[in-house]
DNA sequence: CGCGTTTGTGAGAGCGCTCCCACGGTCGGG
DNA sequence: CCCGACCGTGGGAGCGCTCTCACAAACGCG
C-alpha cells in the first residue's frame, strides 16, 4: 500500500518493530524460534511498511536463486508452432513451480549463440537447476550442466547413456495399445509413419511399432515424417504408394496424422472405413479433425510437473530415481 | 574451461591480470577508459579462469536486474491449448529478450493467488518491466504497476483508458479487408461470429465487422463465441438458425472458424461454393483446414517483438508513444 | 540457592559487485 | 620550466541480506 518511492529494508522494518535484523530475517524466513509476540510485531512491521525481501541481496549470500530454467529448443516453437507439447509442458512447469515459489526463466535454444549464452548462464549460477523439453539428438548441454554440478533433467529419455535424469512416457506401451486396438478391430495392414529418427520420440515410437506388429506376424510398413503435418501428408502419399491395399496406420503424432488425414481425404480413401487412423498425443485438436482422431494420449502437464519435482529434490541434493516414466492410455474416437 | 568448484570473483581475476577490482570491472562492463594493454590482459584472465560476473552482486548495486516478466492469464494456455497466440508471442520476447541480453521470466495469471505473487514480485522490483499479453476486462495489475513506476506494457489495448502503453493490431482494418474480399466476391449475407466481448480483440473485431457492413447498407448477423473451437461450432448453428441463406461469416478467430467449418461440413453446406469462411490470426493450422482457412494474419511474433522494445525504451526512461498499431493482412486461401 | 543448560535475541562479518573519490602520472600553456 | 588540467587506475564504502557466534535471560536440577 506504501506508495514511498523506496523500498523498504530489513533495517527498517527492525527499528520499526524494535527489533534487530536478524530478527525480522527469523520471522521473515519462518523460522519457529522466535518468540510469539515478537513475531506478530514484525509480521505488522512488515506489513505497514510493506515490506518484500531483495532477492538479490538474498541470493548473494544464500547462493541460492529460487529460479529455474526451462530450455525450448526452438524448433519446438517453429516448425510445430501449435504443437500441444509446448504450451503443456510450459504449463505444467509453471504450476509446480508456483506451488514450490520458484521462478520459471524461459530459453530458447535456436542458434549455436544462444545454446552459448544458456551454457554461460547456468554456469554462472544464475539459476538453481535447468530443464530440457524435447531436445534433438544428443544434446551434449545437459551433461555438461550435470558435470558441474548444476541440477538439470530432461523430458524425454536422452540419447546415449543418459547423463540426467529424465521423464518420459511408455513410448512402446503405448504404441502397442494402438497397434493392438487396430489388430482387435481386423485391421490386415498396419503402416506406420514414424517421428524423426534423431529424437526419442521418433525412434521409441517406430521400434513400439515395430515390436507389435513383429508378435502379429504381420510385415512392418513405414514412412518416416519429421512431426510436422506437412510431412505426415506427404509420409501418407507415399505409405499408399508402397501398399495401395494398407487398411490402417499408426501415425507417431497427432500433427502428423492430421496431414494424414488430409491426404487420405484428398485421396478419396473413407476414415475409419477403408483405412483407420490412430495418432499419438492426443493434442487439443485431435478432438475437431474430421473424422475425430484415435490417439495415444501422453499426459504432458503431468510431465512438465515431474520434471519439477526431480529436479527440485536433485537440487535439495536428495537421491532421485534415474528416469520417471508416465503411462499413456488410448483414447479411442472415431477415426480408427 | 575450469571445472573448479568455486566460481571465480572479480577479486581473483583482478589478482591474476595483476589490476585492482575496479578495472577489471570496468573491462567487464565495456568501459573505454582503460588502456588496451590492460584490457587485454583482464580480458585472457576472464577466459582462463572461466569467469561468469555474479548476477545477483551485481543486481545489489545497480539495482537492475536484467530481466523481464512476461505475464499470461491461465486461460490463454488452458482454453486456448492450442491458440496460436501464446507459442508466437512467446517467440517474439524471447528472440527480442536475447538480443538485448535480458531473462525471460514466464508468470502465468491463473488464481487470483497468483495475481498477488505476480504483484508481489514485480512491487518488489525482481524483474526490471513486466508485459501482460491479451489480458482479459480491465485488470488493474499493469495500472497498478505503472503507478509504483515498474516499466509496464500490454499486448492489446487495455479497457478503459489505457494506463500503460501496448501494442495491438489494427483490428478495425483488418476485419474491413476480410470483408470487402467477402462483398467483392459477390456475397450478400454476411454472418459473424465475434469473439468474447470483455476482450479488446472481440469488440473490436465486431465493431470492425459492424462498421463494414454498414458501409454496404447490409444487416448483420451476428453471434458470439469465446474464441473456442467449440464455441464456435455451437455459434455456426445459431448463425444458421438465425439465417438460413447466409452466404459467409466473418469469423473473429481461426479456432473458432475451425469449428464453424465442422459445423457447416455436418449441416452440408460447401465452403465456399455454399457459405464461404473468413477467419483471423492466420494460425499455423490454417493451411490444413478443409478447405484451407482464408484468414486475417496477424503478425504475432512482431507483436512479441515490439512488446520488448517498448518496454525496454520505457525502462530507460525515454519516451514512448502511448500505442504501437500493427497492420495486418488478408491471408486468402480456398475457404471464402 | 548456585550451577549448568537451554532458549531467544543481537552484533557483526561478509557474499561479489559497482561507483565515488582520491591519487599519481602525463601533458600543454604561460 | 613550473603549475593546473586531465586521464587512467586503485582504494574503499556500501548495496540488503543471512548466518555464525556471543550473550543475556529463563529454566531445571542437585
Amino acid at each position: 500500500m506504501t506508495s514511498a518511492r523506496e523500498r523498504p529494508t530489513l533495517e527498517e522494518v527492525a527499528r520499526r518493530a524494535g527489533v534487530s535484523r536478524a530478527t525480522v530475517s527469523r520471522v521473515v524466513n519462518g523460522s519457529t524460534t522466535v518468540a510469539p509476540p515478537i513475531q506478530e510485531a514484525v509480521r505488522r512491521a512488515v506489513r505497514e511498511l510493506g515490506y518484500v525481501p531483495n532477492l538479490a541481496a538474498r541470493t548473494l549470500v544464500t547462493q541460492r536463486t529460487d529460479s529455474i530454467a526451462l530450455v525450448l529448443p526452438e524448433t519446438a516453437t517453429r516448425v510445430f508452432s501449435d504443437d500441444p507439447l509446448f504450451p503443456g509442458i510450459v504449463r505444467g512447469v509453471s504450476q509446480e513451480l508456483e506451488a514450490a515459489d520458484r521462478q520459471l526463466v524461459l530459453m530458447m535454444a535456436g542458434s549455436a549463440a544462444s545454446h552459448d549464452r544458456i551454457e554461460r548462464y547456468a554456469m554462472g549460477r544464475h539459476v538453481d537447476g535447468v530443464m530440457f523439453a524435447s531436445m534433438h539428438g544428443m544434446d551434449p548441454l545437459p551433461g555438461a550442466l550435470a558435470r558441474i554440478g548444476m541440477p538439470a533433467v530432461c523430458s524425454g529419455r536422452p540419447l546415449g547413456r543418459p547423463a540426467v535424469p529424465y521423464v518420459d512416457i511408455d513410448h512402446v506401451a503405448g504404441v502397442a495399445s494402438a497397434v493392438r486396438h487396430l489388430l482387435d478391430a481386423g485391421r490386415q495392414r498396419i503402416a506406420t509413419i514414424a517421428g524423426p529418427q534423431d529424437m526419442v520420440a521418433g525412434i521409441e515410437r517406430l521400434a513400439g511399432y515395430r515390436e507389435a506388429l513383429r508378435d502379429s506376424h504381420r510385415r512392418s510398413i513405414v514412412a518416416v515424417g519429421d512431426f510436422t503435418r506437412e510431412s505426415g501428408a506427404i509420409a501418407m502419399r507415399h505409405l499408399l504408394d508402397d501398399d495401395p491395399k494398407l487398411d490402417a496406420v499408426f501415425v507417431a503424432s497427432d500433427l502428423m496424422a492430421d496431414g494424414a488425414l488430409r491426404t487420405l481425404r484428398e485421396v478419396g480413401r473413407r476414415v475409419p472405413a477403408d483405412v483407420a487412423v490412430i495418432g499419438f498425443d492426443d493434442a487439443e485438436f485431435a478432438r475437431y479433425t474430421d473424422p475425430p482422431l484415435t490417439t495415444v494420449r501422453q499426459p504432458i502437464i503431468e510431465i512438465g510437473r515431474e520434471m519439477v519435482r526431480l529436479l527440485l529434490r536433485l537440487a535439495e541434493g536428495e537421491p532421485v530415481e534415474e528416469a520417471l516414466i508416465l503411462p499413456t492410455h488410448l483414447v479411442v474416437r472415431d477415426s480408427g
